[in-house]
RNA sequence: GGUCCCAUCGUCUAGAGGCCUAGGACACCACCCUCUCAAGGUGGCGACACGGGUUCAAAUCCCGUUGGGACUGCCA
């Protein structure tokens, strides 16, 4: 009995530069490579590209981290650091050199964009650089950038699992810079080189890096020849890109596109997950997919082509559907860091006011101490039906942790101020509430029967109070919200709003 | 300018020649439910960019046009 040969196991990198922000285009790119190395049995390995002295900053290195970790998807290997892979670049370099696939070139920009102009007036339009230093023999040295002799004539074919066969003519395609002149390796060269020395056998990143493609085909096949290897070629999957209403790709100064924003305004990492997998691809008929089913079901081949707008809206209904579905226990563990955050713990900036005109606070509204687990918890039910990010459940549960809740003007205005029956309806909860049993159902029907005394159906009759005590127009339900409060402290806030009303007016 | 990519409702998409008077989701609108707000339910609005082919038959294949985008750095 002969056992079948192993499929070799995939191994795919995800290989961002540590320049800044989780970028949400990165989530999804990671999370691709992610699906497919689960689905395989692969190896999801990190590598930080970091050869950009000048911009890097080891923070952003932690910031990648943490964000796949959030996101579920820790890498299998790594992360592995692109700058300490000098030798294998220097070796490449010199086995490049030698086999005459690279030269040495002394022009500056300012001389090639001169040549480029001339050449123009000359009735001849095409760009970049024009070979000047290709045939002169000129050594390595300080200062020399090293190209790539491209051929003058055919073309190189990307070969894409989501968009075919990509031609690129070689007449088009100068003699590319792939080693600055102080001797390190640009993007394109020591991008390849890593792929070789750890064995990738599929690159999928965006399509930006499409243009790019055929030169790093072209320095792989340089590099068998002169290293007298046979590596195969990576197998290559461009995925569209992420782009914002005007349709350009997404920036990073302009759009929302940290990922550790999404974190910290309450998106969970199963919804944000969930959303990323649907741009660009569709698991079919339902949208909402469990990981599991996610990762079954993810097909490289079946992405989509054109670019992908990232629409916060279906992200957040996306967000508010999860929530939802978690249990109590499980929301209220969700959402202690903005709630209740637990000292040396990831904790977010702030959290929403919708009265406010900023949109965020730092920290919880109240203060730590008085925050109450038990109370938290018995209206987290029906706060949890009614958010859809975490940073919107301090402003539904304030109430219960201020001492005297801070009370919105203009909802003051609107259900007190200028409704003269609204004294009466206070006054008369004040007396009614004394001596009810303190249930959220009684005190639904002796506030319905107040209500009615003044000719008024319940949604009207309950604004004043709802005001007066929680110091807003929407919150959770009237009554679970008093049951919460208790009777003394419901009665206390009556009695101030009175006393206000009398001041103030 | 050059090279390359892309083109189904406002958005994300289903659709791999007949199943399409083009399906779903988000958003929007209306109604229902309702103690506010949500959630939920019902219904509505809404797209194959255009022009030529190929074919008995095209959203689906080919060509062109138009429009959008990416790249064009001694950044990654």
């Amino acid at each position: 009995m002969t056992v079948p040969s192993p499929l070799p196991v995939p191994r795919l990198r995800f290989a961002p530069s540590p320049t800044g922000f989780f970028h949400v285009g990165s989530a999804r790119s990671a999370l691709f490579n992610w699906l497919f190395t689960r689905q395989r049995g692969g190896t999801f390995i990190l590598r930080i590209e970091d050869t950009d002295e000048a911009r890097n900053r080891p923070e952003w290195t932690d910031g990648i981290i943490a964000a796949l970790e959030w996101l579920g998807m820790p890498p299998d290997e790594g992360p592995y650091f692109q700058s300490a892979q000098g030798a294998a670049h220097q070796a490449a370099i010199e086995a490049l050199w030698n086999s005459g696939a690279l030269y040495a070139c002394g022009c500056t920009r300012e001389e090639i964009e001169a040549r480029t102009k001339a050449r123009a007036a000359a009735g001849d339009p095409t760009p970049g650089y024009d070979g000047y230093c290709r045939d002169l023999g000129l050594p390595r040295g300080e200062g020399r950038a090293l190209r790539f002799r491209t051929p003058d004539e055919g073309s190189t074919t990307v070969v894409d699992l989501v968009r075919g066969e990509v031609e690129f003519p070689h007449r088009a395609t100068e003699d590319f810079i792939c080693v600055k002149g102080n001797g390190m390796p640009l993007f394109v060269l020591a991008n390849a080189v890593d792929d070789r020395t750890m064995a990738i056998s599929h690159v999928f990143r965006g399509e930006e890096l499409l243009p790019t493609t055929p030169k790093q085909i072209m320095l792989w096949d340089a590099l068998n020849v002169a290293t007298a290897t046979d590596l195969a070629l990576p197998v290559y999957a461009h995925l569209p890109l992420l782009v914002n209403e005007q349709g350009k790709k997404l920036s990073k100064r302009r759009d929302p596109v940290a990922v550790e924003m999404y974190r910290e305004q309450g998106y969970l990492p199963s919804a944000f997950r969930n959303y990323l997998a649907l741009l660009g691809w569709s698991p079919g008929e339902d949208e909402i997919v469990p990981l599991e089913e996610l990762i079954e079901r993810f097909r490289i081949e079946d992405v989509q082509r054109s670019p992908a707008f990232f629409d916060i809206q279906k992200l957040t209904h996306m967000n508010g559907v999860y929530i939802r579905a978690l249990s109590t226990s499980a929301f209220v563990a969700e959402s202690r860091p903005w709630v209740d955050p637990v000292a040396g713990e990831w904790a977010p900036g702030g959290w929403h006011d919708p009265d406010a005109d900023s949109a965020t606070t730092p920290g919880p509204p109240w203060p730590t101490e008085r925050f109450n687990d038990e109370v938290f918890g018995l209206m987290a039910p029906v706060v949890q039906e009614r958010v859809a990010t975490l940073s919107e459940v301090p402003a539904l549960v304030d109430f219960l942790f201020l001492e005297d809740p801070p009370i919105d003007q203009k909802g003051w205005d609107k259900a007190i101020g200028r409704d003269e029956v609204a004294p009466k309806l206070l006054q008369g909860a004040f007396d009614l509430y004394a001596d009810c049993e303190w249930q959220r159902d009684e005190l639904h029907r002796v506030t319905s029967d107040l209500g009615e005394s003044f000719g008024r159906k319940l949604g009207k009759a309950q604004a004043p109070i709802r005001v007066a005590v929680t110091g807003r127009q929407v919150g959770p339900p009237l009554f679970e919200s008093l049951e919460v409060l208790g009777r003394d402290e419901t009665r206390r806030r009556l009695a101030a709003a009175l006393t206000r009303l009398r001041t103030t007016t």
